[in-house]
DNA sequence: AATCGTCTAGACTGATCGGTCAACTATTTT
DNA sequence: AAAATAGTTGACCGATCAGTCTAGACGATT
């Protein structure tokens, strides 16, 4: 039941908005009353906070597994950019927009209001960005970029990441993510090495 | 009295989100009644719109001073990021919270639910991109940069700085902005390069 | 059988929401 | 001066909202 509230709130906060997700729309889309809902979650906020943890509980072996220090540094990021591509484009066939990340969007809409969930916000992304660090530091020990502070550049190509996906939002328009590798390439000074593709 | 409406829906909707925003707490903010808003505006939507193109009508002077022509195309970029970097400090100085940008908020929130009000944000969007892409034109015929399809390096330009922005007010951390520059140097591939600072 | 713990149900609460509308005031036009 | 127009007011409307709370069902344990 937990887990159908989670996946409720996650697909409804993800479509439209934290704000403009109800409670009851949330009961609804799970099959649940709202009875059982407070008996498992104390409010909607933190509901939503325990939907993104699950969220990214889901995609972290994804994560693991495309960032596996198995392959080549440069090849998870263009890897994990074509699985969120095609992620996003699955979500699209669905429903029928582009919904870029929820950490995301939630992250900009309550960051001033509810200081729980931004934390909850907060904290994922930086696991997020620890993948991206460990890619670009083994890049860099590879002699494949020059990254000296790899924690930098990776919060910076994580920055041009999430401009990508709020674009990618915005514009309803899944290749931007597509194209985004370019960009990343720039980023990370990998334009004119022979690496990659 | 238009006016009043439209900064005191800008101000609150900048600062905590569309949906968090009331039509009465619009009116409180104003010093209007119920009745008044509904003289002007059709709908709290309407007033949205009307309250990012006001915002933007008062910045786009601020824009072509800073991207004029005869300053050096490289200098309008960073002088730019600067101007925002200043901006938001200012904001954040008043309310305690680094705001981000209210196109990339609003656009993000109700981009699924609101056409209206998501065409609003891509034609200001569009506009503001505009200015990229003629100081990259501009630096690249100059041979500062390397940019053939100067509309596509913008676009990547504007969708890091995007990112950038929405970092900022996830993590109420403005200096993001500043170090921006670095990002937007390499996205520019002007890194090696002995042109701005 | 009684008790306890877990979970479900749904009526209810007070507050808030976007929007409506008749009455009124002030200014402009005829 | 009278009429028309522009603008203001705020009570009101039905709907929705997050959350409360009591009652009940069910399974496990004693």
């Amino acid at each position: 039941m937990k887990e159908r509230l989670t996946d409720a709130a996650m697909d409804l906060i993800w479509e439209n908005s934290y704000g403009a997700t109800s409670v009851d729309a949330i009961c609804d889309r799970a099959g649940a009353k709202k009875g059982s809902f407070y008996y498992f979650f104390k409010s909607k906020s933190e509901l939503a906070a325990a939907a993104l943890e699950a969220e990214w509980r889901k995609r972290r072996s994804d994560m693991d597994r495309i960032f596996s220090p198995t392959v080549p540094p440069l090849e998870r990021l263009d890897r994990y950019f074509d699985y969120v591509h095609d992620s996003l484009a699955e979500r699209q066939s669905k429903c029928g927009s582009v919904l870029g990340c929820p950490l995301l969007t939630v992250g900009s809409e309550i960051s001033t209001q509810d200081q729980v969930l931004r934390n909850t916000v907060d904290r994922i992304l930086d696991q997020k960005i620890s993948y991206f660090v460990s890619a670009i530091r083994d890049a860099h020990a590879q002699g494949l970029i020059s990254a000296p502070d790899p924690k930098a550049k990776a919060r910076a190509l994580f920055a041009c990441y999430q401009g990508t996906l709020t674009q990618a939002r915005i514009q309803n328009d899944v290749e931007l993510i597509r194209n985004f590798k370019e960009i990343a390439l720039d980023v990370l000074g990998a334009r004119h090495a022979p690496a990659t593709s």
